[in-house]
DNA sequence: CTCAGTGCAAAGGATTTGCATGCCG
DNA sequence: CGGCATGCAAATCCTTTGCACTGAG
């Protein structure tokens, strides 16, 4: 799958007039196996001799070229990880208190409700929508 | 319905030992009047004179007392609104382009089916949830 | 008199940008 | 060669904090 991963990626820089360079290879393996967004102090651990302001023109790149998507939290700063449809459609629980961010799928009915109700919502309301965003805001397990 | 809710406001900010003065009535009359979650510019120029450390200070101090709650948005910053309970259980349609927020309402049933979902999602995976977050990202009429 | 609230200026922290250098295509 | 990519340091921008002052109870 990583090889797969690599190639996909590698397209989309490509498509998008940019190139798959040896760090954005590694910042992509890092959130890879993370599994869950990552903060940047976080990303820079998970690799030695990152420079930060690299780290954050990088992942502004890959997610230009929507291999890398911003998740927000009730935290100061932003997390990341990879696009949705390279890892398949989820949501996020958020910990009130400690603030880590793990991946959810809700059943795929409620899911194809939401997605309708939301279409018509949009219709309804002049806005196009292109998405949505559902977190679960609770206390972890190890915090609760 | 303004008198309730300043009565209400007040009510609140004393069980948490807080004062209702005359800036933080402000604050909840601009928020109020808004209808949609506004940036800290925005809250400033709904009235003048207001010192924007000491909006922020309040606006904490509100939301500390579950009158005001912080809206995350794909902006740089944070948005503030009145806290749900006393406006109604709703959500965000966001624009991607301008950054505006507009509040909306889903259906009763799809939300009841969302919310046992959530409840069930979070048993199983041992996380307590308080509640959740459905925002929807688009383009408004104006950038549509 | 006491203590929360306020304003101004300075500090903080995440993210961005300027600039010189390195390297892929 | 030409231009994107990188690192370092400086700059930005939102938000928080220190401090002295004011005002309500």
């Amino acid at each position: 799958m990583s090889a797969d991963l690599h190639a996909i990626v590698a397209t989309r820089l490509h498509a998008d007039g940019q190139r798959y360079t040896p760090q954005r290879r590694r910042l992509v393996d890092i959130l890879a196996r993370a599994g869950s967004p990552l903060a940047l102090p976080q990303v820079l651990r998970g690799g030695r001799g990152l420079a930060q302001s690299s780290v954050y023109r990088n992942l502004v790149a890959l997610e230009r070229a929507k291999v890398v998507s911003r998740v927000l939290t009730e935290e100061e700063f932003g997390r990341y990880e990879l696009a949705e449809d390279l890892t398949g459609h989820h949501h996020h629980l958020i910990c009130e208190n400690c603030g880590t961010v793990e991946d959810v799928t809700i059943p795929a009915p409620v899911e194809a409700t939401m997605r309708r109700t939301m279409t018509k919502l949009a219709g309804e309301t002049g806005w196009s929508t292109v998405g949505h965003r559902l977190d679960l805001i609770g206390t972890c397990r190890d915090c609760g």
